[in-house]
DNA sequence: GATGAATGAGGGTTCATTCAT
DNA sequence: TATGAATGAACCCTCATTCAT
């Protein structure tokens, strides 16, 4: 029976993942996702509280998975290393989840445990790049992981809007975002 | 019957942009809109032919606008200055918009227009950090950009989400964004 | 516009009287309502809040009738005659009712503003009839209306559930209900 | 097994009285009858085939025990002591139940069945109220039989929606209702 | 041009009932 | 017998859009 529960719960955010992830809170209907999970409408609500609990579920539980991912992730590296992987890990998230942008994008508005549970995030994972900066003593470590994360962020749009985007690019771009945040626009790659 | 054209298109834009940006698209009424513009509801439908054309036609002015600050504000200086100009453009513009955050993240979905007008505005002010690149000899340019830009819209969330937030961190998160990408993370600022 | 808002508020009410008072609150569907008065769904909108607030107004549209019947139907005439004439407004105000009966018995549940309307009503009805009693100096004014009213409303159940009742009937109840009142069960009727 | 079995049954028609009472029949449940029952939902329908029909096994089975008490409360006295324990059955019964109206009120609307129950239910009363009147020789036996019934149920509402009415006007209420239906209004109490 | 009353498609949610275990 | 997870029909209400005035 726990099983069984387990499995039909993961199959609602599993597909509560691709749909919100395509097409965003507001366009997906609860029929399709429960249409695409393989049950009907009203057990999703066995489930799940209202359409708003489970988008926070699927988000809770990708961003969880991203922060467990990144702890890690530098484990028992120096901090050039830890750049590295710490940047290739944002981007190769992201880039799985590039047909899933929407559950970034379009979230539901005006649902304060959700804006909460975004806020707690961002500062979770900013935290986390910021000791990693303080070990390594950078100064000023809390604004320069911000500047970090930011630079991701702003990379991986170009394949999260673009189809054609290959993959070959993307070992590329972590490379640049790394070398330039230790070293600079004009730096010569340490690696 | 022009002018007062005009008049009426901006009290739509003006009222749209107020409200789009705050409540973001789907949460927003056009009886909402009509409201505070001053007018009757069936007046909108005069001027924009729906709700997601008044949505892009408020995208596009304030996008449009920005291109325009950001070209001006890079005239007749050097490199290092030009960047320091382009950071503090960026975090100022979003600064003064910081209570209008959701026009850039509760766009209507599914629309192919507005997606690809975004491309669009993201590839020319790629394409403009580019050039200035360019011509200070800065390697793979293009990548340098968008890490420059991609730095910026994360420190802006700073403030986006952040009421308490003062004008005096504004400065000094334009410096240092302009000095890690000039300099990288252990950089002695220049200026 | 004002003539045509009275007309179609009118006519909401008056469909909404009919359904609501043949098959009840919870049985009615804002939809066949909208139907039969000829008009969409979404215009019961523009009229009436919710489904209950457009019961509330149906109910006291009927029950302010009722009062404004019930004080003129005593004006000028003596203590007995008031008393057979409120017997009769009574009764032939539901017989006339007769096929709308769902109206005082299948009421929206839990709605604490019509609850208290209700009971108001009663009061006031209550109270109408224990002045006229006390001007005809009868003991203990108040628990004597309440009984009046009672066997009035018990006698009307007769025809409320009985579609074969005869209007002839209606009489003999009355002048029974008056002079039981007046004269207790083996009182010789004075009229 | 049979006893189980009863234990059950009636596990959950006190179940249902309770809440059906409270909340009136759309309101109400059936998981909440069952959590109440402390069996699971499904189980009641092994005793019940529909929610309507445990309502109605709730209300049948409540009307048959007032009709016992009923007759049981008339015999071997005199007509006026008859009159007195009548009227004071009725209100006593009510005023236990006065917290559970809504089974007087809140039925389930188109149920033939229940409304022709209610119907001979009634009539029974009626009927037994009745004889006892021709037994007395009053005239037109049935009218007034409905009439005094009508007084009761009119004189039970004022503590079914009071709560803060208290037991001792409970007598004083019977008293007057038997006085005045023996009597009329103006009568002298005759014990 | 301007109005705002009217429209009606559309979807989230509830809950009586079923049935495999 | 007993369970309770699963079902899916049903309905209220919203709001973008239209159009007669």
């Amino acid at each position: 029976m726990s099983a069984l529960h387990g499995d039909k719960q993961e199959a609602i955010l599993d597909a509560a993942y691709n749909i919100f992830g395509t097409k965003g809170f507001y366009e997906t209907k609860i029929s399709e996702i429960a249409e695409q999970a393989g049950i009907a409408k009203g057990t999703v609500y066995l489930y799940f509280e209202s359409k708003e609990h489970l988008f926070k579920a699927v988000t809770r539980r990708d961003c969880e998975q991203f922060l467990e991912r990144l702890s890690h992730s530098v484990q028992g590296c120096a901090f050039e290393e830890q750049m590295h992987r710490m940047a290739g890990l944002h981007l190769r998230y992201h880039y799985e989840r590039r047909y899933h942008s929407k559950l970034f994008f379009m979230l539901p508005n005006n649902d304060p445990e959700l804006m909460e549970y975004m806020r707690g995030f961002i500062q979770r994972y900013t935290d986390f790049v910021t000791q990693v900066l303080e070990q390594a003593r950078v100064n000023n470590a809390s604004l320069h992981a911000k500047a970090f994360i930011g630079m991701l962020e702003r990379l991986k749009m170009d394949f999260m809007f673009n189809q054609e985007y290959e993959e070959a690019e993307l070992l590329t771009t972590v490379e640049l975002a790394a070398n330039l945040f230790l070293g600079g626009c004009r730096a010569v790659p340490i690696r």
